[in-house]
Parts: C-alpha cells; sequence; structure tokens
DNA sequence: AAACATGTGCTAGTTTTTTAGCACCTTTAA
DNA sequence: TTAAAGGTGCTAAAAAACTAGCACATGTTT
C-alpha cells in the first residue's frame, strides 16, 4: 500500500501542499493566496522550506525567485488521496464515490460529459475481463 | 460553498476524525487501535474532548465508555470531503475522478458495480434534462 | 464488601508548529 | 552608481498540539 505522506503534515503543511497541488507548481507569493486564513508572507516561506526539508516539494528558481513544485508526482498523490477518501467514506467501494460524483451538485457532469463517462465504463469492461 | 472543515484540523485531529468516519462510531481505545503510530491511550482520549469541545464529535455513554460519533452528518462530510479533492486533484472534474477510480487497481470494480454504474450515469443523464 | 478492571476528568510539561522580523542578495530603474 | 523593489536565509519567540500520569468514579468478580 502506498505511503499516505498527506496524513504525517501539519494543518499548514497540508494546507499549503494542496495549494501546490491544485495549481501544479506555485510561488510562495501564489500560496500565501490561496491560504485560508494567510499567514505572513514569511511564514509561508519558512514553511515552505520545512516542507522542502521533508521532501515534500522542490523548488526551480525562476529569475529571482522560487517556484514550488511537488516532489510526488501529481499521480501518485492523486492515487493516495484518492484511495484514502475511498477507506474513509465510502468503505472502499468505487460505486459509492462514483454514485457521489454524480449527484455532487457543484461538479454535475454535463450531458458530454456523461457520454465520455459511458464509454470510459465499457473501456473499463473489457480490460476487466 | 460548504466549509471545509477537515482543513481546520491538526493532523492528530485528522487522524482521528477519519477513524470514526469510517467506523462510523468508535470508542477511545477503538480510535487508537486504527491510529498511524499511536499515542498513549489518554492522549487519545484527551484529543478526543478537544474535538468535541470545537464541536466535531459528540459522545453517547454505553455503560460505562463512551462511544463517539461525528456532528457533522456523514453525508456532509463526505461531500465537502469529495469536493475538495476534486477541487485538488481533478481541476473540478468528476469525469477525471471517476475516470481515476475505474482504473484504481484497489478498487477497480467488477462487472456488476460496472453494470450499475452505467444505470447510475442513464438516470444521471435524464434528471439532468 | 473488597479487590480489581476499566473508564473518565484534569493538569502540567514537552515538543512541534507557526509566526514575524531582520539581514542580506539580485535585479531594475533613475 | 545608487536607490528601490522584490526576493531569500535565518533566528528566536509565541502559540498550538501532543502527551503522560494521577485522582477519582463505576462497574465486576470473588
Amino acid at each position: 500500500m502506498a505511503k499516505r505522506v498527506h496524513l504525517n503534515l501539519s494543518r499548514r503543511e497540508r494546507q499549503i501542499m494542496d495549494v501546490i497541488f491544485q495549481r501544479g507548481r506555485a510561488t510562495a507569493a501564489e500560496v500565501m493566496g490561496d491560504l485560508p486564513d494567510p499567514p505572513s508572507y514569511s511564514a509561508v516561506r519558512a514553511t515552505l522550506r520545512i516542507l522542502e526539508e521533508k521532501g515534500h516539494v522542490q523548488h526551480e528558481q525562476n529569475g529571482l525567485r522560487y517556484v514550488f513544485v511537488p516532489t510526488l508526482a501529481r499521480e501518485t498523490a492523486k492515487r493516495s488521496a484518492l484511495e484514502h477518501l475511498l477507506q474513509t467514506f465510502f468503505n472502499g467501494s468505487a460505486e459509492q464515490a462514483v454514485a457521489a460524483l454524480l449527484d455532487e451538485s457543484a461538479s454535475r457532469p454535463s450531458e458530454e460529459e456523461l457520454d465520455r463517462l459511458a464509454q470510459l465504463i465499457e473501456k473499463a469492461r473489457k480490460n476487466g475481463r
């Protein structure tokens, strides 16, 4: 089972990782902008430094500033988070999760999406066989 | 937008809430048993007390012991968590999330599940119209 | 009814997190 | 070439989280 690294993050660290995953890459200022109850710029940078020490992000230099990028592939983090959610709220059942997604008003899929989803299911059926 | 309460929990608090949501209801001992790197029993109880003060759980008395139950309906918490995951990793797209679910080896749906999923999609199609 | 097992309530100490601020560096513009 | 703007590194202090342990209550067993 993949290690659920995100379970070992402090509150701020987790919030910051969420922002970075969401944006894909972010500067300290961007992170700060997306943070709930944002602390000082300085505090954000300090936490980013800690996250880097712990190996959760890396930075690339872009001119003067640092752009932070997750170390763990987005894909891996995604799976890990999804799996955790499944275990926590859906009793491990993908079906229940999909049902909830279809029902989610904020994200209710369009006609076209539904078409594509139906195709995905067909495909899954073939692969599973 | 629903308040993402879980974003404001400390690491342990969040871990504990996960256990409680997963089990539906749990005693301090059960919580402790499911916790990664479990601390002392006393520490678990103290954190539960804090969670209760903050309004995230309630306890019912079962004989001598307390059984802790989430305050927020499981349903609500579920939606909130799902939505957050969607925003963080799937760019808000339910479709992408479903695709990932179908692909998730740990939870890959069975034939029967796929059938039911196809039905769910049909149903969503009708409702959306 | 005494001893024991199993709980909770509380308090105080330690550790970790979170934060702000200052010193310094680099680029840009005057 | 100097000053200003916009970055980073680092440190120390405040706040929050985490923990252990003791006192007390309630059941349970002998």
